[in-house]
DNA sequence: GGTTAGCACTCGTCAGGGGAGAGTGCTAAT
DNA sequence: ATTAGCACTCTCCCCTGACGAGTGCTAACC
């Protein structure tokens, strides 16, 4: 399993070299290119010897080699040297976040664009599970005769609002009296134990009000939903830039299944709940129609306790070294502007 | 510039063979397949006059011929029929439509899905220029200690929200108040009249809050920018079915073209105000990288002012006939839908 | 014993050539 | 005016052979 000093050098420049140009890497460049000290024909015993211990493949017979899954994994764990953020980038981080605003949605989205900008591959970035969160607040806002604006706010920082028509005679008053019911029982409360118990209660003080608060449980639970549903993926067009997606098909079959969240949700389930930056090489993500692709993901964090989790995607033949950077700091990052944003007055 | 009967019906069955198979069409196809009680040769004398007139190309002699723009052109204005919605169609519009929130932004981002969905070409929807808009209600919202929900409602019912910082020293009472100078100020008018000269006037009776009312300010700015934005945009992934965008280049010269507002509002601009549906073809859009791609577009409308505009984009070879009829049903559908939810209540 | 030069071999790519097929235009007959 | 026939054109596809990149093996070298 372990490989000697001149191996490990050798595999190393095979990756990268792989890495930058998508052609299979002949023994004559190595030598050339990295300027070892040693012939072609050594490299060449060196090069069988990767591919009998399963670092590398060769596509037919007399081509140049190319890294396996193995064989990335192998440079991922032992070989790879974080490249860390110029001073550009981390410049391009500042900036974005500064002005923006303190919504959570806002705080995803943006941190999403980044991380398809700075690696140039598909950007993926999941809120948590609704269940796990608490309402912070509600409030009726009487807008028109005859309409109102409910208002939930949930307790990471994100607002929801809508719409809502009023039977014919409810007051701004009345408005006044459901919002103070409804947050006396459900502040601070997890959305699960809501559905459950809450609900009842909160009818029998309202008996009067039935279809109103019909109307704000849907809210609530549009919310819930609407928030599953955000997942933030950009950059996808990235991919076209990868000759590995020079072919439409592959691109199709690639595009549905991202329409799929599920299967979203998937890519980003990294199994352990580790910290730290995971990375998921080809036949390591399971999907028959990933095989050539691998996933680099992180959770990130609201004072300690994991929220959600951001991913880059792009094919086996990754910029590892660059990605793994660049999630990490993106994560801290990400971790560190939650925790001032929301931190201090989350309750605890 | 007329044509008789023969030569109509021939240049029918050759636009909407081509538009089905997207091969050139010859002569023997057309007589076999539409059969026309002549002989190949026949055809083909009128196909010669057809392409001499203007309305075919030959991609190169001896092959088919296909449409030039001006045949395409003349089939829009004068052969084709519409294909009406089918049930299930209208079906699904009807469903679609029916559990859908108030808010419009809601509801435009439907229509799109719609639009891409029933067509199987990209969508494009705008809502109107912000300048033209009314600011219907505003209200600030205590939301804990240091921190307020800024809420804004436009006249033809769109939502902002934005969390802001408050200073210290402002009680609830502070932001009641504030609320009601800003209605009585603000409401009913247009955003363009607001910026000039009504600011002057808010910031003298609320000088004690000047740092408050400068956040309010840049909500309702960003509110317009955002919205400038709300371009929807979707199903572009369905080009990559059409065989003129089967090869990568292609594709990433559309998609970059399609990332630039700028341009899409010009696709956009029917130049004349046109009620009903307009079709642009080819070079009708004047610019090069869409020499290959054609427009149809229609306005909506709110109690009859023309509010914003939706469009298909696809290739050429288009299925005009369907597109057309789905355009025109989903604009009215559109309008009625406005008009259901906004216009009694929306002054005058 | 590790390293290297040399050499035969394999395989993919690319340009060139030829045949098949589709379609045309023209001419002459109907 | 219509049609059949025919020569012509052009694309597409397949086959071929040359070329180049890269390998594995062997024998020589340090």
């Amino acid at each position: 399993m372990d490989l000697d000093e001149r191996k490990k050098k050798i595999l190393r420049a095979i990756v990268q070299d792989f890495i930058m140009t998508a052609e299979p890497v002949g023994s004559r460049t190595i030598a050339r290119k990295y300027n070892f000290g040693v012939s072609p024909a050594t490299i060449r015993n060196e090069m069988a010897d990767l591919e009998e211990m399963g670092y590398l493949e060769q596509p037919h017979t007399s081509s140049g080699r190319i890294p396996s899954n193995q064989g990335y994994r192998y440079y991922v764990d032992h070989l790879m040297e974080p490249a860390s953020l110029d001073e550009a980038e981390k410049q391009l981080i500042r900036v974005s976040y500064r002005d923006k605003v303190k919504e959570i949605s806002e705080v995803i989205r943006n941190t999403g664009k980044l991380l398809a900008q700075l690696t140039n591959y598909a950007a993926l970035v999941v809120t948590p599970h609704i269940d796990r969160n608490i309402v912070r607040f509600i409030q009726l806002i009487p807008l028109h005769k005859g309409q109102a604006i409910v208002l939930v706010v949930m307790e990471p920082g994100a607002v929801y609002h809508k719409i809502m028509d009023l039977p014919e005679n409810i007051t701004a008053c009345d408005l006044e009296t459901i919002s103070k019911v409804f947050n006396a029982k459900i502040q601070g409360h997890q959305m699960s134990e809501i559905k459950l118990t809450l609900i009842r209660e909160i009818y029998l003080e309202l008996l009067r009000y039935k279809y109103l608060v019909q109307s704000i449980m849907e809210l609530i639970d549009e919310s819930s939903d609407a928030k599953e549903e955000k997942i933030y993926l950009g950059g996808v067009f990235n991919m076209l830039n990868q000759p590995e997606f020079h072919n439409i098909e592959r691109v199709k079959t690639l595009l549905s299944l991202l329409e799929q969240e599920a299967l979203l949700r998937e890519l980003l389930e990294t199994g352990e709940d580790d910290k730290g930056v995971t990375v998921r090489i080809g036949k390591e993500l399971k999907h028959a129609d990933m095989q050539d692709c691998s996933v680099v993901s992180a959770r990130y964090q609201l004072y300690g306790d994991p929220l959600g989790t951001i991913a880059v995607l792009g094919p086996t033949r990754m910029q590892y070294d660059k990605v793994v950077s660049v999630v990490e700091y993106l994560t801290n990052n990400l971790s560190r502007i939650l925790d001032e944003l929301y931190g201090p007055r989350s309750g605890k």
